[in-house]
RNA sequence: GCUCCCUUCGUCUAUCGGUUAGGACACCAGAUUUUCAAUUUGGUAAGACGGGUUCGACUCCCGUAGGGAGCGCCA
């Protein structure tokens, strides 16, 4: 068998098509996220497809909950794929029938090794620290020989000696000597297909152009490799993208936040944001920092990612996640903090406060509170003032503000609000400077009392425009109950 | 243990043999300001180490160290 030293990456001239393959035994893990992506910026980016294989094959691991927390995520995160997704399960008869094309035409044996037998082989190799390579007896054994009543496994027959080379979009040409690559098992003694002979069917079926996915596959490929040359298939071209790492450094865990694409969604970050930060994670063009996804489309190419892997770094997510709060408009802005609260834990009740107090208010104030919001609790807190009821509670630099001479003030100044026509930013601010001038006091002496008795904090957006999102009626009521 | 991959400011990265090694986040200082932000000006900060190749290496080669991934009848 000769080695495919040889063969090219993949042709280029058929049609692309990517496809992200989870298997669903757990929510989208953020560097599944990455992946996916990936896979979808590359589609977008040649016009070609982007297709889904669920890969559940894993009878006792995957469950229909996590395939539906997996297909809502990448909605979530808007990326859309090309038709349905495929199921691999339910696809076993045709790997089976491949299995037995492999097996008819000599490329492929019945191995009846047992599971005990393999793990004998497995605890030699592991006292003699050497890896383990299968050497099944039963490569060219005489099938009369087989052992009555035991179910043999298929095992792909591949050659000894040569090498197995793959050219990787980013990776460079790897190559694996294939006296390390055993025969590897395709059809289970039960005839259920193993994860690497089933993905190497199905991208085939699928067409699959382009195989876009973790570093952690590399090795795989070498042996998904045997399996398309053994069927005289087309090579899909390679592109294994480097891990996504915690902050110090190792793989990612619990331990460094999220790890679950809904977690993010729950913590407040915005879809545009978490694309704009994992596109940006081993991937760049040039010095361009916040880019649309339109640009994104246009600029990304698979050959361009890095081939180190990359920390992920909260405090850059959450800048990005500021610019993109303070560029969405109001519309969306209150959509998406509607969609938030629903997903957030305590974000329910919330957000009926919000609406006995009316959404309106907080559209109005929203302008002035995205400025001060890198994240949408942080935002939603900032909202705080607006569900207040009186007499509002005041934290301890409220508080502290509300002194003898600030209660004079306040009390000064109630009937002066009262009588501004205009309930709006600019007259309330006049009325204010007046007074403060009359009295030869500095803007902020009497600005911050206001903003402790209105909102009861020391911290708010712009007093003005509290007062005018409060209403006339309610901000007088409060400045009344800090008056003495 | 074996195989493979990686290594530029704290972090993400630019550079594709000749640059004062650039940008962004973070950090520090100033400006602005009714608070906090936002904005803005400036600053600190990097080629893991050791050998080669070359007129010239962050860039190419080798080695060392450190890190990562993979070594199933899991996916």
């Amino acid at each position: 068998m000769p080695d495919n030293t040889k063969t090219p990456p993949g042709s280029s001239r058929r049609p692309v098509v990517t496809r992200f393959a989870p298997s669903p035994t757990g929510t989208l893990h953020i560097g599944g996220a990455r992946t996916a992506l990936f896979n979808w910026l590359y589609a977008r980016h040649t016009g070609g497809k982007f297709l889904l294989r669920i890969e559940d094959t894993d009878r006792e691991r995957s469950k229909p909950e996590h395939v539906a927390a997996i297909l809502d995520s990448l909605k979530w995160l808007e990326l859309d794929w090309d038709g349905d997704p495929l199921f691999q399960f339910a696809r076993a008869d045709r790997h089976r029938a491949v299995g037995e094309e492999l097996l008819a035409a000599g490329k492929a044996y019945r191995c009846y090794l047992s599971a005990e037998q393999l793990a004998d082989m497995r605890a030699r190799a592991e006292a003699e620290k050497r890896p383990l390579t299968v050497e099944s007896p039963w490569r060219d054994a005489d099938p009369a020989t087989a052992p009555a009543g035991v179910k043999p496994a298929i095992r792909l027959r591949t050659a000894r000696s040569g090498e197995t080379v793959v050219n990787d979009l980013v990776q460079g040409r790897v190559v694996f000597p294939n006296k390390d690559l055993d025969d590897m098992i395709i059809l289970r003694s039960d005839g259920a297909p193993t994860y690497n002979f089933a993905v190497v069917v199905d991208d085939h079926d699928m067409d699959v152009s382009h195989v876009i996915r973790g570093v952690d596959h590399l090795t795989n490929t070498a042996r998904q490799t045997l399996v398309n040359l053994a069927m005289g298939w087309e090579l899909p071209a390679f592109a294994h993208i480097p891990l996504v790492h915690g902050s110090d450094g190792a793989k990612l865990s619990k331990r460094h936040g999220a790890q679950g694409t809904d977690e993010y969604r729950s913590m407040g970050y915005l879809p545009a944001a978490l694309r704009n930060y994992l596109a940006r994670l081993g991937w760049s063009h040039g010095d361009d920092e916040i880019f649309s996804t339109e640009q994104a489309v246009a600029w990304f190419d698979v050959a361009q990612v890095g081939k180190s892997p990359a920390r992920f770094d909260f405090a850059k997510l959450g800048d990005l996640n500021g610019h993109y709060i303070r560029q969405a408009d109001d519309a969306e802005l209150l959509g998406r903090i509607q969609d938030f609260l629903k997903h957030a834990e305590g974000g329910p009740e919330v957000a009926d406060a919000f609406a006995a107090a009316g959404w309106d208010k907080l559209s109005a104030a929203l302008p002035g509170l995205r400025e001060r919001a890198k994240t949408l609790p942080e935002l939603v807190d900032g909202a705080g003032f607006i569900i207040q009821s009186r007499p509002l509670a005041m934290d301890e630099k409220a508080s502290k503000l509300l002194d003898a001479d600030a209660k004079v003030a306040l009390a000064d100044l109630a009937p002066l609000f009262k009588a501004v026509t205009e309930w709006a930013p600019a007259p309330l601010e006049a009325a204010l400077r007046s007074y403060a001038e009359a009295k030869g006091l500095k803007l902020g002496k009497v600005a911050q009392p206001l903003r402790a008795a209105l909102t009861g904090r020391a911290v708010s957006p712009p007093v003005f425009d509290v007062m005018a999102v409060l209403g006339k009626t309610e901000a007088l009521a409060r400045i009344r109950d800090q008056a003495g």
